[in-house]
Parts: C-alpha cells; structure tokens; sequence
DNA sequence: AAGAATAAGTTACTTTTTGTAATCAATCAT
DNA sequence: ATGATTGATTACAAAAAGTAACTTATTCTT
C-alpha cells in the first residue's frame, strides 16, 4: 500500500473545491470585484462568497476595501496565490493540448 | 467581463472532481487494482467505482479484467492520462513549497 | 431628514452529491 | 452445497451546492 503525500492531499483539496480553479484563472489575470467574478464566472453569489472566504483564510486571496460611493471591494491573489500560476498554466496547456471541441460540448449539454 | 476559456473550464471540471486528482496520483506510480486503490486512498468504494467510470468514460483511465480467481481488475492511465503528468507534477511542487505542516494538520482535524 | 440607489453579501429552501454500511455477482476450492 | 475472495451496487442518511429573494451598509439626491 502506497501512502499518499499529506501536502499533496492538502493542496489537492483546496485546488479540487468546487469554482476555486475558476477563481484562481480569474484573479490571475488581475485583481477583481465581486461583481465582476459573478459576471465571469458560472457560480452563484452565495457560493463565490463562501470559497473567497475560504481563500481569504488559506492566505491566498486578499480583500480590500474602499469606502467610495459605492462601496468598492476588491479582491486579488497574495504571493502565495500568485505562486499557484505554474499550475494553473499547466492546467490550461493540458486543455489546449487534451480536450477536444466535442467534450467541451458534452459538458454544456 | 473576462470571458473563461471552455478547455480550461472542462478541465478544470474534471480535475476538480472531488477525488479525481488522488486517484491520478496514485495510478500516475503504476497499474492498480480496484482494491489496493481503495487502501491507498481515503474514498469509499462507492465513490471509487463512480469516478473509475468517469475517468474510463473520459479515456483517462483503461480497465483490464484477468479472469483468474478471484478475478483481478486492473486500471492504468491510457496516453491522455499519462499527459496529466506535468499537472500532478506542479500540484506537488507547489505543495512542498507552500502547503505548511500546521495546514496538513488544520485538514485532519 | 427621507427616500432612492448601489455593491456586497446572507438567508431560506430545494436539489444534488457524498458517506456509510449492507448486499450482490462471479468464480473457485473444499 | 458452503464459504472465501474481488469487485462492485444498492439503500439510506448527511453534507454540500444551486436558486432566488432578502438584508446591510453606505452615500447620493432632494
């Protein structure tokens, strides 16, 4: 019986949590609002919520606030976050390379 | 508004599926059979049957029956699994690099 | 001060996905 | 026949996700 990598476990949590591989693509291309991860991205409010919080607390995005009229609040990747491009990227060639035009049908079906 | 890239999300979706990602890294270090993979990993054998179709389903993974006693089923990467080498790969790295030992704690608390 | 406007959430409720444990199917040895 | 062994499947309870309406905080307009 071969052990896995509790590290690898760990992260491999964090990245298989439902929308955060859409949060982390978007946040790479620069810092968001709210509003705008809801508009980009298929997930509801409630949810976008919950994992920014999550992320928030793994140290990987940041939020800032801005008492403007109104309110802005923006959020953006931390070091850390940012240190996940290499994976995210690899991601992204793997797709380019390995999914084909018929599946990413299948998956809007 | 940023549009996703469907190959990204598509891979994304699969790679996010919970379980998914051990699964690969545990057939990314040989051929296996349905019970050692259940030792390995902490997944239910419901849940292994489910995501050995899909992976099948998604010609990531192959499935060989020898009809021996007991029968023996044994699963591998097919070439397209193979491929998501370079991705497990930078999830490790990534996580010898910023997966903490408290955080490997946090989980299993 | 009162009321409208706006962004960022939260709540209440339904549906889907997971987790757990028991059960089944096929095969062979006794 | 009975029991052992692997690889599942089923039934049911628990957890997570999806949806849409509602709330909060702030500030602008009048």
């Amino acid at each position: 019986m071969e052990k896995l990598c509790p590290r690898f476990e760990k992260a491999m949590g964090l990245l298989s949590t439902r929308w955060v591989g859409l949060i982390l693509f978007d946040l790479l291309k620069g810092t968001k609002r709210f509003s705008e991860m809801e508009a980009d991205l298929p997930i509801s409010g409630r949810l976008l919520s919950d994992r920014l919080k999550l992320l928030e607390k793994e140290g990987i995005v940041k939020r800032n606030i801005y008492s403007e009229f109104p309110v802005r609040i923006e959020y953006s990747l931390t070091e850390k976050g940012k240190s996940l491009e290499p994976v995210i990227k690899e991601i992204q060639d793997w797709a380019d390379n390995h999914v084909t035009p018929e599946e990413v049908e299948d998956q809007n079906a």
